[in-house]
RNA sequence: GUGUCCGUAGCUCAGCUGGAUAGAGCAACGGCCUUCUAAGCCGUGGGUCGGGGGUUCGAAUCCCUUCGGGCACACCA
């Protein structure tokens, strides 16, 4: 289905082509309409005329006046009229809304259109590491991505979302030295070992995560501890065997407490691979780019150029191995992406990392592209987020300083939403439970989804979890009632099942108009929060939706409506509005109770 | 130093492929429940869009400059 605006613009561009201002060029801008800067005065604008002025040397009201006239019989618009300087105020037909809306109903998606072409994509998380817990700063990740790949999904891309965890650095041998110093009979740090290895993890998580802040911090202290960190790093990563069985029990306690952290933010990956899935490609890459003649050795490490002649910056070289000859993250994330192209051969790979990291993508997309790991049409692209930060403006910490574990701000969240549903509502224990759990969850992603990736933002729980507002909860609200009233309508012995029953929509009042105009702008919406990976223009459509929808329901009986035909079209306007809502949420990475 | 992002109402944020009187929410104040969830709706007050210059018929939006802040600048990830 075409979007509504385009549909209108090409309705005045032939309007202006029949006035005599037709433009030669292709992609004539002239007839292009947008929404009106003033709903007072009309509900579509156009500036075309004013921007032709100059062009056909005429008063720029007058040509508009010429179009206007053109459009006395359109049966699109049912106002367009010219009004000093040149503006084109423009009414759209009622019926023609009313049977654009019914062409949404009936079509697949809302009338969005599949991509031109679409594309296979992996996302990349940007990986937790291993043993190490989640906080804060992966909220946003997690977050972000996984609302950019149902968005994406939705259009119609196939898409492969990848946790990409940190295990194979140098935290590993921290670890390993960690539990070393507590435990060290334990079997794996007896290289004369040749035994089998026991089944059962020799730590917990908790365990393993108290275990890693504590090494990390003597490592700092202590060189030759550190340096005993490095060697086990290196056994680790040539294979002994005990260190091998040590990390696997170590990957499964850690993915076991990360599946259950993420799985409570409904976020999941189709992958759950990591650096340690191309140790074995390194070799090979290292080799490719030296026989390729990329790659160099300077200050003893081994580096690709990446300047070009364009830049107004430095551009250090990209780093492929230092100067020891060990690995380093370059070095695994390059490696990731010859592996992806080889498994997936994706048309698009998309990272998401805190922005910090800007200098070092670039890097990374120059390499693969100058050494050709990647296609010259694969699409690389970075999305850096900005910090979560406190109420003072500075990164977000617990009270007492430390960093905020991701698990105890989301158990925060369901308290604090759990204590208000109490406050505010007559429910049983066990629904009380899980509508909090269900409306926190909302708060949370709703909040970070709201704000533009790229900027920092601060985190602030009474904002986030207030039912006022633009926030989760104050959607989920607004469907709640939507859904209130359709069960009613069914116990009254309606049929939600009647297809047709928006034909008979009038539209009678303004309030009801601009809930049908603004859900004719999902299409176009959806195209542009996926070109652009913008969750938050999902966020701003929705919490407009849902203030149309409050407006209208305020001033509208629907259950009281005497009319039938009427009530059945009303009934089907909260259909398409409740349907194009809960697909919102859906794609924003979260869903809506029966009651709340 | 080089580069980059940001600066919009008391607070939190939209708007930034240039259009008319710069929008929301929170906070403040005032209305609206015998009727579909008042966790809602309606209204009032609140602004040199950091400053200056330029391009344009028209600039929060584009360009330059300046001030203030964040961040990054090869052997961390």
């Amino acid at each position: 289905m075409k979007k509504l605006l385009d549909m209108i613009s090409e309705e005045m561009q032939a309007a202006f082509e029949e006035a005599g201002y037709g433009e030669k060029e292709a992609g004539s801008q002239l007839g292009r309409v947008t929404l009106s800067n003033r709903p007072d005065l009309c509900e579509y604008q156009c500036n075309g005329a004013m921007a032709g002025a100059k062009k056909f040397r005429k008063a720029p009201l007058v040509i508009a006046g010429e179009v206007a006239e053109k459009l006395r019989s359109s049966r699109v618009f049912s106002q367009a009229e010219a009004v000093a300087p040149g503006f084109l105020n423009l009414k759209l037909s009622d019926l023609f809304l009313r049977d654009y809306l019914q062409g949404m109903r009936q079509a697949e998606k809302f009338g969005l259109d599949e991509p031109a072409k679409p594309q296979k994509i992996v996302i990349d998380y940007g990986g937790a590491n291993v043993a190490k817990p989640l906080h804060v700063g992966h909220l946003r990740s997690a977050v972000i991505g996984e609302s950019i790949k149902r968005i994406c999904r939705y259009v119609g891309h196939e898409v492969i979302g990848d946790a990409h965890l940190g295990d194979w650095g140098l935290q590993m041998g921290l670890v390993i030295m960690g539990l070393k110093e507590r435990r060290p009979d334990l079997v794996y740090f007896d290289e004369s070992y040749e035994g089998e290895y026991p089944l059962e993890a020799p730590c917990t998580i908790s365990e393993l995560e108290e275990i890693y802040p504590v090494s990390s911090l003597k490592s700092k202290e202590d060189p030759a501890y550190k340096a005993q960190a490095m060697e086990a790093t290196y056994k680790l990563q040539s294979g002994v065997r005990g260190y091998r069985a040590l990390w696997q029990h170590m990957m499964n306690v850690s993915v076991t407490d990360l599946k259950k952290v993420y799985s409570s933010l409904n976020v999941e990956f189709d992958l759950w691979k990591g650096e340690s899935d191309v140790r074995d490609l390194i070799p090979e890459m290292v080799q490719y780019m030296k026989d390729g003649g990329y790659a160099y050795i300077s200050e003893g490490a081994l580096v690709v150029d990446v300047k070009e002649e364009t830049d107004t910056k430095e551009v250090p070289p990209c780093m492929i191995l230092k100067s020891d000859g060990a690995a380093l993250y370059n070095t695994s994330d390059l490696a990731t992406i010859l592996e992806r192209m080889r498994l997936y051969h994706p048309d698009q790979i998309i990272y998401l990392t805190d922005k910090r990291q800007d200098l070092y993508f670039d890097q990374i997309f120059r390499c693969a592209r100058k050494t050709k790991l990647v296609e010259p049409e694969t699409r690389l692209k970075w999305i850096g987020f900005g910090t979560v930060n406190g109420s003072d403006g500075k990164p977000f910490k617990t009270r007492d300083g430390g960093v905020m574990r991701l698990e105890i701000l989301i158990q925060e969240t369901r308290d604090e939403m759990l204590r208000k549903i109490r406050e505010g509502r007559e429910m049983s224990e066990e629904e009380a439970r899980d509508v909090a759990d269900m409306v926190a969850i909302s708060a949370l992603l709703y909040g970070d989804l709201s704000n533009q990736a790229s900027k920092d933002y601060i985190f602030d729980l009474d904002r986030f979890t207030s039912f006022e507002g633009d926030t989760g909860p104050y959607i989920l609200y607004t469907i709640v009632r939507i859904k209130s009233i359709l069960t009613k309508y069914v116990e009254q012995g309606g049929s939600l099942d009647d297809k047709e029953s928006l034909e008979l929509l009038s539209a009678s009042s303004l309030a009801q108009k601009q809930l049908m105009m603004q859900l004719a702008g999902f299409n176009a919406m959806m195209e542009s929060a996926s070109e652009e990976t913008a969750p938050h223009k999902v966020c701003g459509f929705i919490y407009d939706l849902a203030n149309a929808f409050n407006r209208f329901y305020h001033e509208t009986k629907i259950l009281a409506e005497e009319n039938e035909a009427r009530k059945k079209s009303l009934i089907a306007l909260l259909l398409l509005t409740r349907d194009v809502l809960e697909t919102c949420i859906q794609v924003l990475g979260f869903e809506a109770p029966e009651k709340m």
